[in-house]
DNA sequence: CAGTGGTCTAGACCACTAT
DNA sequence: TAGTGGTCTAGACCACTGA
């Protein structure tokens, strides 16, 4: 039992952190199981001869992590791993490419101030009048085309438009900057479907190849629409992956 | 500045929940804006009458949603939602379609005990002669066909297979079930793809049509795959939504 | 009832930031 | 140097659980 070797008072990393980390190793290591409990809280603290408060924060860091869960007048438990909850992360496309090194490309194809039409007035639920900034962009990586994006966005300032601006496909930037609505929430729909003719033709892929579409909804603090974009990626070059579980991060 | 009335110290509600609540309806209707700063933990306290602990347990929920992020020496500054983490949840394929009312059905078209073929080896990176519980199911909904998996799981015990077991389309509970390792990870990669001619004619949908095509595999404590699966979803059937931003949980 | 986790206090010292 | 958030303590009382 040198338990009490494992954590370092004086040290600079915090205590409930050498703590947390001292139950994940048990917990990876099979030396807690799940259903298991951990020791009491007052007995952890005197056992390490540190405050209950303490304890209980490092507790917390596992309970976030999902690695144990509490039951007031029980005890805290270890978790079975949750490996159901399927999350696919993709993440912000400019930075994608970039962190594998390759050479992005933006290539602005159209951009123009809109008035709603029927369509959008139906999806986003506007005035017949507003006015809309509309651009429609392709991203390619190393001269090969990945996606084509077409977005919608309220314009109520008059700003100028840079040509910069649209070259990072991201919409909420562009809502921030030329609107006066402040952008906090965000819908996706992720479907898979097939390249019709113009996207077949712009991303140079055959008609019918498999591609992702995502529709995006941008909405402002009264859950108001404030943009639209709809983007097509390349379904032989873009995979979305999860993981889930107790991940490593050490 | 009735502030203090925002906080009943004798209610059921702790404080902490109270106090963090003040302060994301603060933000929520635009009285702090990104950017901005809270005012310091000791002058909280100090106006609403309670302790700094207390303080920072409702700040550091208004961190973990993301609202707000502190800066040591500096202060508590309201965030700028952050929009461009697109994170697609795909719950349960059973939990999902019980949600919607629908009577799900799940058909066992194959089901045996195999022994690592060279394509397992090289995708699992097993011995030659594991032993694998083996099945194909078709997923229905109210009769019609939406899914199509296919599912190797390491068999080292000698439990028998129940049926219904393998209703349950989830990999970490049969091989909880059925082996010794105990799953605690789980990767996941998602593709567009078109339906080849055997899951056009088990889903009932024309060949080329869009699908999802979701490889999952399982790994236990030492990172050792010990599950391989692969799911086709229906394309015209299925959507993948992601919300993010400052959503509401109230 | 004893034992558990949940909340809260009133301090303390520290590291970091700005001036 | 003054002001901020980060960590930690040694208590307290409460709500919930199970024997």
């Amino acid at each position: 039992m040198q338990d009490e070797m494992s954590i370092d008072k004086n040290s600079v990393i915090p205590i409930y952190y050498q703590l947390a980390k001292y139950f994940e190793k048990q917990i990876r290591h099979g030396e807690l199981k799940p259903g298991e409990a951990l020791p009491p809280e007052m007995e952890i603290a005197s056992r390490f001869g540190i405050s209950r408060m303490t304890v209980r924060r490092a507790i917390s860091e596992l309970v976030a992590a999902g690695m144990v869960y509490t039951q007031q007048g029980k005890g805290t438990f270890v978790a079975r791993p949750r490996l159901d909850n399927v999350v696919f992360e993709l993440s912000n496309f400019n930075e994608e490419i970039k962190k594998r090194g390759l050479n992005l490309q933006a290539t602005i194809l159209e951009a123009k101030i809109v008035k709603a039409d029927e369509n959008l007035k139906a999806k986003l639920g506007v005035e017949f009048n507003t006015r809309f900034l509309f651009f429609r962009i392709v991203l390619a990586a190393d001269g090969e085309r990945l996606a084509y994006e077409t977005k919608y966005i309220i314009y109520t300032k008059q700003k100028p438009i840079l040509e910069s601006e649209l070259k990072d496909p991201s919409l909420s930037n562009l809502v921030a900057i030329h609107s006066d609505c402040l952008p906090v929430s965000s819908k996706k729909v992720l479907q898979a479907s097939v390249a019709n003719k113009e996207e077949a033709l712009i991303l140079g892929i055959s008609p019918n190849a498999p591609v992702f579409l995502i529709e995006q909804t941008i909405y402002d603090l009264n859950g108001k629409p404030i943009g639209w974009g709809k983007s097509i990626y390349r379904g032989d070059r873009y995979k979305l992956t999860s993981y889930d579980g107790w991940y490593a991060k050490d």
